[in-house]
DNA sequence: GCGATAAGATGATGATCATCATTTTAATCT
DNA sequence: AGATTAAAATGATGATCATCATCTTATCGC
């Protein structure tokens, strides 16, 4: 039952995003060809027709996942004008944040996965983790600009590492413990 | 061809710990019971008589790799009486530890999977944590014991997240430049 | 409108995997 | 020593999965 080619466009939309938010919740090998399709309302046979493999399709759906964090983090900086840094660890060390990874950072759901992939997925992950880091040395005071960038990364990795733990630790009194230690302590080291 | 007591104790011993080693490299789902078998000198169909299930099996080399983790953590610790939070930061932001995940921390190979595993899992990995929060505690200066647990549980986070960008990022600048920030910035914020 | 074409559905295929059953063989117990 | 027992090997089993082949049907180019 051929489609139009928008159709077809929207539906490959659909597995896209589809793909981001189950390679988050389950890893790249926690959740199957077919089951992507099936919550894109599709069955498995169309999948080749898109995608030249899942890994292409992890490719795919890894890039719009990181555009789209960029994004949310510089709608966020640009939402509190006084205090950006300050605002994005609200948000990115909150409860809501730990208890949705399907809808959350790529890198804190799936930087393990990566970091057992190809250099291929690996430089992507390199540029997306660039390029938040730009917008958080934007955010952050400092005195010269290569202080700044070192305090972007080594934040970027606080914060990416504070939620991953959170999460590994959810249900337990740890977890909640383990947000509000970053969000303090990374305030605290901004001259908070 | 049954062997004594102490030797399938060992063979248990060694399928633990290929066990705990491939997990890390691989992640609980990365690795099959027949390979860890393998990896142990033995082949597949005994794994049963020393293991419930594969999860039982991830539940014991885990718990053993997070003792050994305190253990090695004390060791450096006690090895740099002076500088104890350095001499850690050190051994655990070191391009060596970065590309051996196999021997390497449990939390940031397998923190992502842990996230996805039961409640079980959760809470002995919290339980692992809180450990190395522990010790890092002591490790670190400060005023108040309140101050130094939360300068530690950031610290913690730190170390975890610097450890798992900077293994995505493999290959890249980005990798080493990780690992150089979050080193410099975590030694400042200890009044460095 | 008609023929070419391509999207999606249905349904293999072969590989991998966790788990279990059976068999072999050596250690332990009496 | 002989009987018992248990560790490990061999070899299913059924499930899951990525990928591919084929078929149907509606769109698109003319």
């Amino acid at each position: 039952m051929r489609v139009s080619r928008e159709q077809a466009a929207a539906n490959r939309d659909r597995i896209i995003d589809a793909a981001g938010a189950l390679f988050r919740a389950k890893g790249f090998g926690g959740i199957g060809v077919a089951d992507i399709m099936k919550a894109a309302d599709l069955t498995h046979g169309g999948f080749y027709g898109h995608f030249a493999s899942k890994d292409d399709l992890a490719a795919q759906a890894s890039k719009r996942a990181m555009a789209r964090a960029a994004a949310n983090w510089q709608d966020v900086v640009a939402g509190a004008p006084g205090e950006p840094f300050a605002a994005l660890l609200k948000h990115y060390l909150s409860p809501r944040h730990r208890d949705d990874p399907a809808n959350g950072c790529v890198f804190a759901a799936l930087s393990a996965d990566t970091a057992r992939s190809g250099k291929v997925v690996r430089d992507a992950f390199a540029e997306g983790i660039a390029e938040l880091i730009g917008i958080l040395a934007e955010a952050i005071p400092g005195r010269t600009k290569p202080a700044r960038r070192r305090k972007a990364v080594a934040a970027m990795a606080a914060l990416v590492g504070a939620l991953m733990l959170a999460r590994a630790a959810g249900g337990t009194p740890l977890s909640d413990e383990i947000l509000d230690a970053a969000r303090r302590e990374l305030l605290a080291s901004m001259g908070h």
